[in-house]
DNA sequence: CATATAGCGATGCGATCACATCGCATTACT
DNA sequence: AGTAATGCGATGTGATCGCATCGCTATATG
Protein backbone atom coordinates (compact mmCIF):
# COMPACT_ATOMS: atom_id res chain seq x y z
CA UNK A 1 0.00 0.00 0.00
CA UNK A 2 1.00 3.38 -0.20
CA UNK A 3 2.70 5.94 1.70
CA UNK A 4 1.44 9.49 2.21
CA UNK A 5 -2.13 10.30 2.29
CA UNK A 6 -3.92 8.28 -0.09
CA UNK A 7 -7.28 8.58 2.04
CA UNK A 8 -8.89 10.74 -0.58
CA UNK A 9 -7.04 8.68 -3.90
CA UNK A 10 -10.03 7.32 -5.00
CA UNK A 11 -12.55 10.19 -4.53
CA UNK A 12 -10.62 12.71 -6.46
CA UNK A 13 -10.20 10.19 -9.76
CA UNK A 14 -13.64 10.23 -9.40
CA UNK A 15 -14.45 13.83 -9.48
CA UNK A 16 -11.88 13.46 -12.41
CA UNK A 17 -13.78 10.69 -14.10
CA UNK A 18 -17.17 12.54 -13.29
CA UNK A 19 -16.24 15.81 -15.20
CA UNK A 20 -14.99 13.55 -18.61
CA UNK A 21 -18.35 12.24 -18.06
CA UNK A 22 -19.90 15.30 -18.55
CA UNK A 23 -17.63 16.59 -21.25
CA UNK A 24 -18.88 13.77 -23.43
CA UNK A 25 -22.28 13.92 -22.24
CA UNK A 26 -22.89 17.64 -23.23
CA UNK A 27 -19.77 17.56 -26.20
CA UNK A 28 -18.47 14.05 -27.16
CA UNK A 29 -15.80 12.32 -26.76
CA UNK A 30 -13.43 14.67 -28.99
CA UNK A 31 -13.72 17.62 -26.99
CA UNK A 32 -11.88 15.43 -23.99
CA UNK A 33 -8.35 16.50 -23.53
CA UNK A 34 -6.21 16.58 -20.50
CA UNK A 35 -6.65 20.45 -20.33
CA UNK A 36 -10.62 20.41 -20.66
CA UNK A 37 -11.10 17.65 -17.93
CA UNK A 38 -8.80 19.82 -15.68
CA UNK A 39 -11.02 22.76 -16.28
CA UNK A 40 -14.62 21.19 -16.16
CA UNK A 41 -13.36 19.59 -12.80
CA UNK A 42 -11.98 22.97 -11.80
CA UNK A 43 -8.49 21.28 -11.00
CA UNK A 44 -4.67 21.76 -12.30
CA UNK A 45 -4.14 19.76 -15.29
CA UNK A 46 -0.91 18.55 -13.11
CA UNK A 47 -3.37 16.64 -10.72
CA UNK A 48 -5.24 15.15 -14.03
CA UNK A 49 -2.29 13.76 -15.22
CA UNK A 50 -0.91 12.94 -11.69
CA UNK A 51 -4.40 10.92 -11.41
CA UNK A 52 -4.07 9.15 -14.91
CA UNK A 53 -0.80 9.03 -16.57
CA UNK A 54 -2.57 8.51 -20.30
CA UNK A 55 -5.09 9.51 -21.57
CA UNK A 56 -6.36 6.06 -22.80
CA UNK A 57 -6.62 5.56 -18.68
CA UNK A 58 -8.59 8.77 -18.19
CA UNK A 59 -11.11 7.25 -20.96
CA UNK A 60 -11.28 4.11 -19.46
CA UNK A 61 -11.59 5.53 -15.95
CA UNK A 62 -14.70 6.94 -16.89
CA UNK A 63 -16.42 4.39 -19.00
CA UNK A 64 -16.06 2.34 -15.93
CA UNK A 65 -17.73 5.32 -13.43
CA UNK A 66 -20.50 5.80 -16.23
CA UNK A 67 -21.22 2.16 -15.63
CA UNK A 68 -20.74 2.68 -12.43
CA UNK A 69 -23.55 5.37 -12.42
CA UNK A 70 -25.49 3.64 -14.23
CA UNK A 71 -26.15 0.50 -12.64
CA UNK A 72 -26.17 2.28 -9.65
CA UNK A 73 -29.47 4.26 -11.39
CA UNK A 74 -30.88 1.15 -12.03
CA UNK A 75 -30.21 -0.29 -8.66
CA UNK A 76 -31.98 2.41 -7.64
CA UNK A 77 -35.01 2.27 -9.51
CA UNK A 78 -35.52 -1.46 -9.22
CA UNK A 79 -34.61 -1.90 -5.32
CA UNK A 80 -32.16 -3.56 -3.85
CA UNK A 81 -32.20 -6.90 -4.90
CA UNK A 82 -33.15 -8.10 -8.06
CA UNK A 83 -34.18 -11.89 -7.25
CA UNK A 84 -36.76 -10.04 -4.76
CA UNK A 85 -39.43 -8.89 -6.90
CA UNK A 86 -42.23 -9.60 -9.47
CA UNK A 87 -40.35 -10.47 -12.37
CA UNK A 88 -42.52 -8.61 -14.76
CA UNK A 89 -41.74 -5.38 -12.95
CA UNK A 90 -38.46 -5.84 -12.74
CA UNK A 91 -38.61 -6.40 -16.20
CA UNK A 92 -40.55 -3.59 -17.28
CA UNK A 93 -38.43 -0.90 -14.52
CA UNK A 94 -35.25 -2.04 -15.43
CA UNK A 95 -35.90 -1.47 -19.83
CA UNK A 96 -38.12 1.76 -19.01
CA UNK A 97 -34.79 3.24 -17.55
CA UNK A 98 -32.29 2.41 -20.34
CA UNK A 99 -35.05 4.91 -21.82
CA UNK A 100 -34.20 8.82 -21.11
CA UNK A 101 -36.68 10.75 -19.28
CA UNK A 102 -34.73 13.36 -18.11
CA UNK A 103 -31.84 15.71 -18.42
CA UNK A 104 -29.75 13.68 -15.85
CA UNK A 105 -30.77 9.77 -17.71
CA UNK A 106 -29.90 11.96 -20.97
CA UNK A 107 -26.38 13.03 -20.27
CA UNK A 108 -25.91 9.22 -18.97
CA UNK A 109 -27.31 7.78 -22.27
CA UNK A 110 -25.23 10.11 -24.52
CA UNK A 111 -22.31 8.68 -22.51
CA UNK A 112 -23.32 5.42 -23.17
CA UNK A 113 -24.06 5.68 -26.54
CA UNK A 114 -20.53 7.42 -26.95
CA UNK A 115 -18.62 4.78 -25.30
CA UNK A 116 -19.97 2.02 -27.20
CA UNK A 117 -19.54 3.95 -30.68
CA UNK A 118 -15.43 4.10 -29.17
CA UNK A 119 -15.90 0.50 -28.64
CA UNK A 120 -15.79 0.03 -32.67
CA UNK A 121 -12.33 1.34 -32.43
CA UNK A 122 -11.00 0.44 -28.88
CA UNK A 123 -10.47 -3.56 -28.47
CA UNK A 124 -10.19 -2.95 -24.99
CA UNK A 125 -13.53 -1.04 -24.39
CA UNK A 126 -14.80 -3.39 -26.53
CA UNK A 127 -14.13 -6.33 -24.51
CA UNK A 128 -15.50 -4.60 -21.20
CA UNK A 129 -18.68 -3.99 -23.53
CA UNK A 130 -19.16 -7.57 -23.69
CA UNK A 131 -18.34 -8.38 -20.01
CA UNK A 132 -20.64 -5.80 -18.82
CA UNK A 133 -23.47 -7.10 -21.36
CA UNK A 134 -23.27 -10.70 -20.50
CA UNK A 135 -24.15 -10.11 -17.02
CA UNK A 136 -26.54 -8.23 -17.96
CA UNK A 137 -28.54 -10.08 -20.48
CA UNK A 138 -28.29 -13.05 -18.08
CA UNK A 139 -29.43 -11.36 -15.45
CA UNK A 140 -32.72 -10.31 -17.65
CA UNK A 141 -32.74 -13.69 -19.23
CA UNK A 142 -33.45 -15.44 -15.35
CA UNK A 143 -36.32 -13.16 -14.92
CA UNK A 144 -37.79 -14.53 -17.85
CA UNK A 145 -36.80 -17.74 -17.22
CA UNK A 146 -38.60 -17.40 -13.36
CA UNK A 147 -41.70 -16.44 -15.05
CA UNK A 148 -41.52 -19.06 -17.32
CA UNK A 149 -41.36 -21.94 -14.92
CA UNK A 150 -44.65 -20.29 -12.93
CA UNK A 151 -46.07 -20.32 -16.48
CA UNK A 152 -46.94 -16.66 -17.24
CA UNK A 153 -44.93 -16.86 -19.92
CA UNK A 154 -44.56 -19.25 -22.79
CA UNK A 155 -42.12 -21.92 -22.14
CA UNK A 156 -40.93 -22.00 -25.32
CA UNK A 157 -39.12 -19.13 -25.45
CA UNK A 158 -35.54 -19.00 -25.10
CA UNK A 159 -35.27 -16.84 -22.38
CA UNK A 160 -31.50 -15.94 -22.73
CA UNK A 161 -32.29 -14.94 -26.94
CA UNK A 162 -35.60 -13.23 -25.87
CA UNK A 163 -33.96 -10.44 -23.55
CA UNK A 164 -31.46 -10.16 -25.48
CA UNK A 165 -34.02 -8.92 -28.15
CA UNK A 166 -35.70 -7.08 -25.32
CA UNK A 167 -32.76 -5.12 -24.16
CA UNK A 168 -31.79 -4.55 -27.92
CA UNK A 169 -35.09 -3.52 -28.82
CA UNK A 170 -34.93 -0.43 -25.39
CA UNK A 171 -31.05 0.85 -26.69
CA UNK A 172 -32.01 0.86 -30.23
CA UNK A 173 -34.95 3.38 -28.92
CA UNK A 174 -33.29 5.14 -26.74
CA UNK A 175 -30.44 5.88 -29.30
CA UNK A 176 -34.16 7.47 -31.52
CA UNK A 177 -34.86 9.49 -28.21
CA UNK A 178 -31.49 11.18 -27.90
CA UNK A 179 -31.10 12.17 -31.90
CA UNK A 180 -35.08 13.32 -31.94
CA UNK A 181 -36.04 10.31 -34.02
CA UNK A 182 -38.58 9.61 -31.56
CA UNK A 183 -40.40 11.13 -28.57
CA UNK A 184 -39.65 9.13 -25.35
CA UNK A 185 -43.05 8.73 -24.70
CA UNK A 186 -43.50 6.93 -27.97
CA UNK A 187 -40.25 4.39 -26.90
CA UNK A 188 -41.46 3.93 -23.83
CA UNK A 189 -44.70 2.68 -24.79
CA UNK A 190 -42.96 0.23 -27.25
CA UNK A 191 -41.35 -0.97 -24.42
CA UNK A 192 -44.04 -1.77 -22.94
CA UNK A 193 -45.64 -3.27 -25.88
CA UNK A 194 -42.81 -5.61 -26.29
CA UNK A 195 -43.12 -6.65 -22.54
CA UNK A 196 -46.82 -6.96 -22.78
CA UNK A 197 -46.06 -9.39 -25.75
CA UNK A 198 -44.14 -11.94 -23.48
CA UNK A 199 -47.03 -12.27 -21.24
CA UNK A 200 -49.16 -12.63 -24.10
CA UNK B 1 -22.03 27.50 -63.86
CA UNK B 2 -18.04 27.27 -63.13
CA UNK B 3 -15.44 27.85 -66.10
CA UNK B 4 -12.77 25.10 -66.36
CA UNK B 5 -12.77 21.39 -66.18
CA UNK B 6 -15.40 20.15 -63.69
CA UNK B 7 -16.32 17.22 -65.36
CA UNK B 8 -14.84 14.91 -63.05
CA UNK B 9 -15.60 17.66 -59.76
CA UNK B 10 -18.24 14.52 -58.42
CA UNK B 11 -15.71 11.42 -59.11
CA UNK B 12 -13.10 13.41 -57.31
CA UNK B 13 -15.66 14.34 -54.55
CA UNK B 14 -16.58 10.77 -53.83
CA UNK B 15 -13.05 8.97 -54.28
CA UNK B 16 -12.49 11.41 -51.43
CA UNK B 17 -15.30 10.71 -49.19
CA UNK B 18 -14.63 7.06 -49.67
CA UNK B 19 -11.38 7.25 -48.41
CA UNK B 20 -13.03 8.69 -45.36
CA UNK B 21 -15.69 6.30 -44.91
CA UNK B 22 -12.59 3.88 -44.93
CA UNK B 23 -10.98 5.43 -42.35
CA UNK B 24 -13.91 5.49 -40.17
CA UNK B 25 -14.66 2.31 -40.91
CA UNK B 26 -11.57 0.97 -39.99
CA UNK B 27 -9.91 3.43 -37.28
CA UNK B 28 -13.56 5.17 -36.12
CA UNK B 29 -13.99 9.08 -36.23
CA UNK B 30 -11.25 10.28 -34.50
CA UNK B 31 -8.68 9.31 -36.85
CA UNK B 32 -9.88 11.21 -39.80
CA UNK B 33 -7.67 14.53 -40.42
CA UNK B 34 -7.21 15.89 -44.12
CA UNK B 35 -3.41 14.11 -43.97
CA UNK B 36 -5.03 11.09 -43.38
CA UNK B 37 -7.79 11.66 -45.81
CA UNK B 38 -5.70 12.53 -48.65
CA UNK B 39 -3.07 9.61 -48.06
CA UNK B 40 -5.59 6.81 -47.94
CA UNK B 41 -7.12 8.33 -51.51
CA UNK B 42 -4.01 8.53 -52.72
CA UNK B 43 -4.14 12.45 -53.41
CA UNK B 44 -2.19 15.54 -52.00
CA UNK B 45 -3.72 16.93 -49.18
CA UNK B 46 -4.17 19.93 -51.13
CA UNK B 47 -6.75 18.51 -53.52
CA UNK B 48 -8.63 17.52 -50.36
CA UNK B 49 -8.34 20.61 -49.27
CA UNK B 50 -10.14 22.31 -52.52
CA UNK B 51 -12.99 19.86 -52.66
CA UNK B 52 -13.50 20.65 -49.13
CA UNK B 53 -12.09 23.73 -47.46
CA UNK B 54 -13.74 23.05 -43.78
CA UNK B 55 -13.12 19.49 -42.10
CA UNK B 56 -16.47 19.83 -41.34
CA UNK B 57 -17.42 19.64 -45.24
CA UNK B 58 -15.40 16.34 -45.63
CA UNK B 59 -17.49 14.79 -43.03
CA UNK B 60 -20.83 15.71 -43.74
CA UNK B 61 -19.79 14.71 -47.34
CA UNK B 62 -18.87 11.60 -46.21
CA UNK B 63 -21.84 11.19 -44.19
CA UNK B 64 -23.80 11.73 -46.93
CA UNK B 65 -21.91 9.33 -49.21
CA UNK B 66 -22.21 6.27 -46.45
CA UNK B 67 -25.94 7.00 -46.64
CA UNK B 68 -26.17 6.94 -50.75
CA UNK B 69 -23.79 3.67 -50.77
CA UNK B 70 -26.33 1.97 -47.56
CA UNK B 71 -29.52 2.75 -49.35
CA UNK B 72 -28.34 2.22 -52.73
CA UNK B 73 -27.02 -1.72 -51.16
CA UNK B 74 -30.90 -1.68 -50.03
CA UNK B 75 -32.11 -1.20 -52.66
CA UNK B 76 -30.09 -3.47 -54.62
CA UNK B 77 -31.02 -6.30 -52.08
CA UNK B 78 -34.57 -5.27 -52.11
CA UNK B 79 -35.07 -4.72 -55.77
CA UNK B 80 -35.78 -2.11 -58.00
CA UNK B 81 -39.44 -0.71 -56.13
CA UNK B 82 -40.49 -1.30 -52.60
CA UNK B 83 -44.12 -0.57 -53.73
CA UNK B 84 -43.64 -3.63 -56.14
CA UNK B 85 -43.38 -6.42 -53.75
CA UNK B 86 -44.95 -8.73 -51.32
CA UNK B 87 -45.09 -6.76 -48.22
CA UNK B 88 -43.62 -9.79 -45.79
CA UNK B 89 -40.37 -10.36 -47.98
CA UNK B 90 -39.48 -6.92 -48.09
CA UNK B 91 -39.72 -6.19 -44.65
CA UNK B 92 -37.79 -9.17 -43.73
CA UNK B 93 -34.74 -8.54 -46.88
CA UNK B 94 -34.74 -4.80 -45.64
CA UNK B 95 -34.66 -5.25 -41.85
CA UNK B 96 -31.98 -8.35 -42.49
CA UNK B 97 -29.65 -5.92 -44.44
CA UNK B 98 -29.70 -4.02 -41.03
CA UNK B 99 -27.85 -6.77 -39.64
CA UNK B 100 -24.01 -6.92 -40.97
CA UNK B 101 -23.32 -10.20 -42.96
CA UNK B 102 -19.57 -9.41 -44.37
CA UNK B 103 -16.79 -7.51 -43.91
CA UNK B 104 -18.46 -5.10 -46.66
CA UNK B 105 -21.87 -4.30 -44.88
CA UNK B 106 -19.86 -4.78 -41.30
CA UNK B 107 -17.88 -1.46 -42.38
CA UNK B 108 -21.33 0.02 -43.58
CA UNK B 109 -22.56 -0.37 -40.13
CA UNK B 110 -19.77 0.71 -38.30
CA UNK B 111 -19.66 4.11 -40.20
CA UNK B 112 -23.88 4.38 -39.48
CA UNK B 113 -23.31 4.09 -36.25
CA UNK B 114 -19.79 5.96 -35.70
CA UNK B 115 -22.36 9.56 -37.59
CA UNK B 116 -24.71 8.45 -35.35
CA UNK B 117 -22.29 8.99 -32.19
CA UNK B 118 -21.31 12.38 -34.07
CA UNK B 119 -24.95 12.90 -34.35
CA UNK B 120 -25.34 13.57 -30.71
CA UNK B 121 -22.60 16.48 -30.63
CA UNK B 122 -23.59 17.67 -34.09
CA UNK B 123 -26.94 19.32 -34.95
CA UNK B 124 -25.95 19.54 -38.05
CA UNK B 125 -25.84 15.74 -38.51
CA UNK B 126 -28.44 15.11 -36.23
CA UNK B 127 -30.97 16.92 -37.99
CA UNK B 128 -30.05 15.10 -41.26
CA UNK B 129 -30.28 12.04 -39.49
CA UNK B 130 -33.82 12.88 -38.54
CA UNK B 131 -34.87 13.41 -42.21
CA UNK B 132 -33.20 10.36 -43.13
CA UNK B 133 -35.12 8.12 -40.49
CA UNK B 134 -38.55 10.01 -41.30
CA UNK B 135 -38.02 8.79 -44.65
CA UNK B 136 -37.24 5.04 -44.26
CA UNK B 137 -40.01 4.57 -41.12
CA UNK B 138 -42.79 6.13 -43.58
CA UNK B 139 -41.81 3.33 -46.07
CA UNK B 140 -41.89 0.73 -43.44
CA UNK B 141 -44.83 1.73 -41.97
CA UNK B 142 -46.24 1.82 -45.74
CA UNK B 143 -45.38 -1.85 -45.88
CA UNK B 144 -47.06 -2.60 -42.50
CA UNK B 145 -50.19 -0.95 -43.52
CA UNK B 146 -50.10 -2.71 -47.24
CA UNK B 147 -50.61 -6.12 -45.48
CA UNK B 148 -53.33 -4.97 -42.45
CA UNK B 149 -55.65 -3.57 -45.58
CA UNK B 150 -54.76 -7.41 -46.57
CA UNK B 151 -55.75 -8.98 -43.85
CA UNK B 152 -52.52 -10.25 -43.03
CA UNK B 153 -51.72 -8.39 -39.89
CA UNK B 154 -54.22 -7.39 -37.37
CA UNK B 155 -55.63 -3.94 -37.70
CA UNK B 156 -55.19 -2.82 -34.50
CA UNK B 157 -51.62 -2.34 -35.16
CA UNK B 158 -50.11 1.36 -35.62
CA UNK B 159 -48.29 0.75 -38.54
CA UNK B 160 -46.14 3.73 -38.15
CA UNK B 161 -44.79 2.65 -34.27
CA UNK B 162 -44.72 -0.84 -35.08
CA UNK B 163 -42.28 0.30 -38.13
CA UNK B 164 -39.92 1.98 -35.93
CA UNK B 165 -39.47 -0.65 -33.57
CA UNK B 166 -38.82 -3.19 -35.66
CA UNK B 167 -36.00 -0.71 -37.39
CA UNK B 168 -35.16 0.04 -33.47
CA UNK B 169 -34.87 -3.76 -32.84
CA UNK B 170 -32.87 -4.19 -36.15
CA UNK B 171 -30.46 -1.41 -35.06
CA UNK B 172 -30.04 -2.48 -31.93
CA UNK B 173 -29.04 -6.37 -32.18
CA UNK B 174 -26.61 -4.81 -35.09
CA UNK B 175 -24.83 -2.77 -32.38
CA UNK B 176 -24.77 -6.03 -30.93
CA UNK B 177 -23.02 -7.72 -33.81
CA UNK B 178 -20.55 -5.26 -34.30
CA UNK B 179 -18.90 -5.01 -30.89
CA UNK B 180 -19.41 -8.88 -30.96
CA UNK B 181 -21.91 -8.74 -28.01
CA UNK B 182 -24.05 -11.30 -29.76
CA UNK B 183 -24.15 -13.04 -33.09
CA UNK B 184 -25.09 -11.98 -36.72
CA UNK B 185 -26.85 -15.39 -36.78
CA UNK B 186 -28.37 -15.09 -32.87
CA UNK B 187 -29.34 -10.98 -34.30
CA UNK B 188 -30.95 -12.37 -37.47
CA UNK B 189 -32.82 -14.74 -36.16
CA UNK B 190 -34.35 -12.18 -33.82
CA UNK B 191 -35.37 -10.23 -36.26
CA UNK B 192 -36.89 -12.91 -38.44
CA UNK B 193 -38.77 -14.02 -35.15
CA UNK B 194 -40.12 -10.34 -34.26
CA UNK B 195 -41.08 -10.31 -38.05
CA UNK B 196 -43.38 -13.41 -37.86
CA UNK B 197 -44.86 -11.93 -34.71
CA UNK B 198 -46.41 -9.42 -36.77
CA UNK B 199 -48.09 -12.21 -38.89
CA UNK B 200 -49.09 -14.30 -35.77
C1' DC C 1 13.26 14.39 13.96
C1' DA C 2 14.48 12.14 9.63
C1' DT C 3 13.11 10.27 5.52
C1' DA C 4 10.54 8.42 1.95
C1' DT C 5 6.57 8.69 -0.76
C1' DA C 6 2.36 10.64 -2.71
C1' DG C 7 0.20 14.90 -4.26
C1' DC C 8 0.33 18.17 -7.73
C1' DG C 9 1.25 22.82 -9.94
C1' DA C 10 4.25 24.75 -13.61
C1' DT C 11 6.68 24.63 -17.66
C1' DG C 12 8.62 22.75 -21.84
C1' DC C 13 8.65 19.80 -26.04
C1' DG C 14 7.72 17.47 -30.22
C1' DA C 15 3.97 16.10 -33.01
C1' DT C 16 -0.11 16.91 -35.29
C1' DC C 17 -3.90 19.43 -36.55
C1' DA C 18 -6.97 22.56 -39.45
C1' DC C 19 -6.43 26.01 -42.28
C1' DA C 20 -4.18 30.00 -45.04
C1' DT C 21 -1.37 31.32 -48.71
C1' DC C 22 1.05 31.06 -52.93
C1' DG C 23 1.92 29.73 -57.48
C1' DC C 24 1.67 27.25 -61.56
C1' DA C 25 -0.81 24.14 -64.72
C1' DT C 26 -4.89 23.02 -67.20
C1' DT C 27 -8.89 23.88 -69.66
C1' DA C 28 -13.15 26.25 -71.50
C1' DC C 29 -15.12 30.12 -73.40
C1' DT C 30 -14.62 34.42 -75.96
C1' DA D 1 -4.92 33.93 -79.09
C1' DG D 2 -6.36 35.83 -74.92
C1' DT D 3 -8.55 35.49 -70.62
C1' DA D 4 -10.57 33.85 -66.65
C1' DA D 5 -11.64 30.31 -63.67
C1' DT D 6 -10.78 25.89 -61.74
C1' DG D 7 -7.53 22.21 -60.28
C1' DC D 8 -4.26 21.30 -56.98
C1' DG D 9 0.57 20.60 -55.15
C1' DA D 10 3.71 22.87 -51.90
C1' DT D 11 4.74 25.31 -47.94
C1' DG D 12 3.86 28.07 -43.85
C1' DT D 13 1.46 29.12 -39.37
C1' DG D 14 -0.72 29.34 -35.04
C1' DA D 15 -3.14 26.47 -31.94
C1' DT D 16 -3.64 22.45 -29.41
C1' DC D 17 -2.56 18.05 -28.24
C1' DG D 18 -0.51 14.27 -25.07
C1' DC D 19 3.16 13.70 -22.35
C1' DA D 20 7.82 14.38 -19.89
C1' DT D 21 10.14 16.78 -16.54
C1' DC D 22 11.04 19.44 -12.52
C1' DG D 23 10.38 21.03 -8.02
C1' DC D 24 7.90 22.12 -4.04
C1' DT D 25 4.60 20.60 -0.38
C1' DA D 26 2.25 17.66 2.79
C1' DT D 27 1.93 13.62 5.30
C1' DA D 28 2.80 9.06 7.27
C1' DT D 29 6.21 5.97 8.99
C1' DG D 30 10.60 4.66 11.44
Amino acid sequence: MGRGPGAQHVQRRNEIADAVLAIVADRGLAAVSLTEAAARAGVSPGRVQHYFPAKQQLLEAAFERGNELSSARIRAKAGADLQDAEPRLMLTTVLNELIPYDAASQAHMRVRQSFHALALADEQIAARLRQLYADFHRQMADLIARDQRAKRIPAALDAHNTALALVALAEGLAAYVLTGVASATTARERVLVAVADLYR
